[in-house]
DNA sequence: CTGTTTGTGTTAAAAACTAACAAAAAAGAA
DNA sequence: TTCTTTTTTGTTAGTTTTTAACACAAACAG
């Protein structure tokens, strides 16, 4: 073990001064990273110095080094890698989706998990600096620190969802104009219209239909043929409708009868898309 | 700070095969992290080309680049649990001002790390149906499923903290009212006030204090002794600061002579070591 | 006090990074 | 196709960051 510390320049036992700037500085990186040159100039020590204890912390596991400064190195966490089937074919037709109304300037995503995965699509392949506006809060974390600007709905939170419907959200809506209103929907009927169950959503849903130029659905296909508690759109409300190559031949006819731009999805996985 | 951040040149469209290399970098950052040198050697490609899959993957905050290599960007968490010596202070001081001001039927929490412990505490020890107003997504993500009734202003998401400022939430905040505002800061002086380092969160911290019949501020002490960008609060504003007991004597004084109650927590953890 | 251990500063050399431009490859247009 | 344009990769030179080695200073035990 002695070995292993001359060899890294690291000492086994330290210093009351070395220790107090070691917690002095895991407190900066906890705030979101440090610069060797800043942090040496604010402790008033030789960059050197800063590198040892960086250095050490990083053989400790609790920062990463970078160039010229580290981040906090964080806790494995094992849990996720979310690589089922449906958010695959969640991700190739939110992606068709994209390739079919980009570039705009400002689209409003609805909740769901079809829009979280446009969402994604989003952060992956887009760099201009697109306004998003969204009343939900699990596309507004997704796209927190990537290029787009987000704007969130006020309101109340939903406790079965983590999404903001209500008379706040529903008064907040008027004040955006976006180029495409993107949603998704629980049910639907091809000669009916789409459907959600969540009574406060749908109201949100209805008026968020006024503010958009071009009015978009993406969802799977196997949530044709129901209905559920209340519709909040006529076919011919919705200008494209992105879902899988599963729909039914009669539906994509009625569709198409109404109005509605149909764009089919291959299901043969893109599994090897960065995407 | 955030060096990581730096806008780089990024080409916009990819081709096949830098996908394809762009799609085994990820894999390979899954399983622990490259090393440029060996993966340059390994695709047979240049230094160089590997240097800029590397940095478009962490514009895109897929990966972080490290010395000579990158790791994997891990997905922020904002229910993260980290086990240190900050969030366990942050914690007692959330306690501490917790059984200050319960019961009570409204709040409002500001952004911030002591104020999310708050909300921390609050899913933990409360079982009342409590109103929470927010600008924090922290905040309002951890309250989600609580029985807290959270109510989330509007607003344009901020590109560096994950939280709602600017003339919508500016404006949505005037509708409600709350028994107590509770706010962090970024730095105080005892006889001059409180500091943020934004200037639009500042705007609505100073909007916020005008919606609450009481006002209490929760900080780390070591945020005494410093200025920021700007001042959102005089001491005589606040009725109640919590934080722990290394604050000084001198600081102390000032405050209560303001008429601020002050509440300094006892450290029970003087758990000095960092492995 | 003297010698040992531990922490910090200084330096020269090595490694990594960047920007700029040249070459190659790919994509479109005539 | 062929030519033009765009995108991607390679190369280089110059800058910044990191390292290793050693010298000095501070802490500490006997």
């Amino acid at each position: 073990m002695l070995f292993y510390n001359k060899i890294f320049h690291v000492v086994s036992t330290k210093g009351k001064k070395m220790r107090e700037r070691q917690q002095r500085l895991m407190k900066m990186l906890h705030s979101g990273g440090v610069l060797i040159r800043d942090v040496a100039l604010e402790l008033g020590v030789t960059e050197m110095t800063i590198r040892r204890d960086l250095r050490f912390l990083a053989q400790k596991h609790l920062a990463i080094l970078t160039k010229g400064g580290a981040v906090l190195q964080p806790p494995i966490d094992v849990n996720k890698n979310i690589n089922n089937d449906i958010v695959e074919k969640q991700l190739t037709i939110a992606r068709a989706l994209y390739e079919r109304i980009m570039p705009s300037s400002a689209i409003y995503l609805s909740t769901g998990g079809t829009t979280l995965a446009f969402a994604r699509v989003l952060v992956r392949l887009n760099n201009s600096p697109i306004t998003v506006v969204t009343n939900s809060l699990a596309i507004a974390n997704t796209l927190f620190r990537s290029c787009c600007k987000v704007i969130l709905l006020g309101g109340e939170l939903r406790s079965n969802s983590p999404d903001l419907v209500g008379p706040v959200a529903e008064k907040n809506i008027e004040n955006y104009h976006v180029d495409w209103l993107i949603s998704g929907c629980d049910a639907a009927l091809s000669d009916q219209g789409y459907y959600t169950s969540d009574l406060n959503l749908s109201h949100l849903e209805e008026k968020s239909l006024h503010i958009a130029e071009h009015v978009a659905i993406i969802t799977s296909s196997y949530k044709f043929g129901h209905k559920s508690l209340t519709r909040f759109a006529k076919i011919q409300d919705i200008e494209l409708l992105v879902t899988d190559n599963a729909l039914s031949a009669v539906d994509e006819d009625n569709l198409k009868a109404s109005g509605t731009e149909v764009i089919r999805v291959v299901n043969e996985s893109q599994k090897n898309n960065l995407v």
